[in-house]
DNA sequence: CGCATACGCGCC
DNA sequence: AAACGGCGCGTTTGCG
């Protein structure tokens, strides 16, 4: 057995090496190798590193204990929780995938990257003289400090309705910028600067820099990264790459598929809400999702008391935020902020939703009592997250790490679902021989990114939406939905 | 000068 | 009075 840190490494050495399947080579199980930083992390997601150095500190008081040490701590632990099938079935085969899709990258168009960042520093450049035009002099526009003092100090603009950062100066967040926006023109040209500076400055510059000699870029994925089971992803981190805008699509469409390839996308839908459903058993929720019903629009007509067909898209806006901010443990002051009603309102609706969704109600104080009494909560597959804090005296932290609480079942449960499809995904690929047909690119927590070839492509996205949709069963059906296009921005 | 912090913001 | 869960990363600023 290879007992060891940071297998994913070792296996893209090998791999590089030109041993392809250096990981499950023939004979080689999940079962022959131990990760010991993925093991120390399902332990206990929590802790500041995952290296020998500081593990040894901390579980042997020395320097450094060997990883016979730590494998036998760590074994006992995994044995104790419970855990030893999410870490020999589901975490060490997703090393090894993580491994080839860090390899692959994605193919990036550089030239359109290039351009790209022309465009946006002569629009910058337009933007800043038309700032400073405003502000009667020049200063720097990427300070908060200094914009706040030009807005409220120099134009006087007036702060009703502005909130204040931790630190107790004036804010001048893009949510500020939005509510003072009619009363200075300047406003406008700060939140369209904004955008593009961000754009600029975070992604089409280090993007460039990250490019390999084949127009390709890796990400990589920490394994350990997340204290509810999710991945990260870094240098660059290809988790977080805009959406929705005129220049974020120009953006992802700088990320394209190889000649003879197209890009094909599968995105679980609403997971986290049917992992919610299936969780709390509410048989109202489960009704919808089993009869494939706009789950939004069913949770308007509840909150609002209106048949479906009476639902506006205001409603439905509305009651698209209560559901997302349930799963988050969201109270009134930020459901109210979030959806432009007073606080009375906001409490109001809350507390219609947990009266018609009444079993979510029940499932979440479950679980904080689980977490109080306990220290930590699990998901349905042993994942745990240890909350300490959930004991405490002081309200706020005990609240903060209820509302940790509620999510990290949910968002764990939606994180193991993703990482089984990845690993059965890789099976079949293999299986099929179609590593290079069906290369897995890109997972981002609830959608995965492949470039196909050509040739298979119609076959390979049914097989991979079938085994997506059934990975794993829940109380409710589990859908996948499917786009392909020749780059990430034109995806239908 | 490097480093940590505050602030801000991109995604799911 | 009051922070909605999980991330990574850019620039600015103040510190040693």
């Amino acid at each position: 057995m290879l007992i060891d840190f940071n297998l994913k490494e070792k296996f893209k050495e090998l791999k590089k090496e030109g041993n392809p399947s250096a990981g499950l080579r023939a004979g080689k199980l999940p079962k022959d190798y131990f990760d010991l930083g993925v093991a120390f992390w399902l332990i206990n997601p929590d802790e500041e590193e995952y290296t020998s150095e500081y593990l040894s500190k901390k579980f042997f008081h020395k320097e450094r204990a060997s990883n016979e040490e730590l494998y036998k701590f760590a074994q006992k632990k995994l044995k104790e929780y419970k855990l030893e099938k999410l870490f020999y079935d589901v975490e060490m085969p997703l090393a090894e995938v993580l491994a080839d899709m860090e390899i692959r990258g994605i193919k990036s168009k550089v030239q359109s990257l290039k351009s790209l960042d022309k465009d946006l520093g002569g629009q910058l450049q337009k933007l800043t003289k038309a700032i400073y035009k405003e502000a009667g002099k020049t200063f720097n526009i990427n300070s908060p400090k200094q914009l706040g003092q030009i807005l409220f100090q120099s134009l006087k603009i007036d702060i009703t309705g502005v909130k204040k950062t931790r630190g107790g100066a004036i804010s001048t967040d893009i949510g500020t910028l939005m509510t003072i926006q009619n009363r200075h023109p300047i406003v406008k040209y700060l939140l369209e600067y904004r955008e593009l500076f961000k754009l600029q400055s975070t992604y089409v510059r280090p993007l460039q820099d990250l490019i390999d000699k084949d127009a390709r870029v890796h990400t990589t994925y920490i394994q350990t990264g997340t204290s509810t089971g999710r991945l990260s992803s870094q240098n660059p981190n290809l988790q977080n790459i805009p959406t929705g805008s005129d220049w974020a699509t120009k953006l992802r469409q700088t990320f394209i598929s190889e000649k003879g390839y197209q890009l094909a996308s599968f995105d679980y839908s609403q997971i986290e809400l049917r992992v919610l459903a299936s969780l709390s058993g509410d048989p109202k929720m489960i009704e919808a999702f089993n009869n494939d019903l706009d789950i939004h629009k069913l949770t308007a007509a509840n909150v609002f008391n209106v048949p479906l067909e009476k639902v506006t898209p205001e409603m439905r806006r509305l009651a698209k935020t209560l559901n997302f901010g349930v799963v988050y443990g969201m109270g009134a002051i930020a459901f109210s902020k979030t959806s432009g009603l007073n606080f009375s309102e906001a409490k109001k609706f809350i507390e219609e939703y947990f009266n018609d969704f009444k079993k979510i109600k029940e499932w979440q104080e479950e679980i904080k009592s689980q977490a109080r009494t306990h220290g930590y909560v699990t998901n349905l597959n042993g994942r745990r997250r240890w909350l300490l804090e959930a004991t405490s005296t002081f309200r706020g932290e005990a609240a903060e790490a209820e509302r940790a609480a509620i999510n990290m079942p949910v968002q764990g449960l939606a994180a193991d679902i993703i990482k089984m499809a990845m690993v059965k995904i890789a099976e079949e690929i293999k299986k099929r021989k179609w590593e290079d047909k069906v290369r897995m690119l890109l997972t981002i927590h609830d959608e995965l990114i492949f470039e196909m070839s050509d040739d298979i492509i119609k076959e390979a996205t049914k097989l991979i939406q079938r085994l997506m949709e059934g990975v794993y069963e829940i109380e409710v059906p589990i859908r996948v939905n499917v786009k392909i296009g020749k780059n990430w921005g034109d995806l239908n």
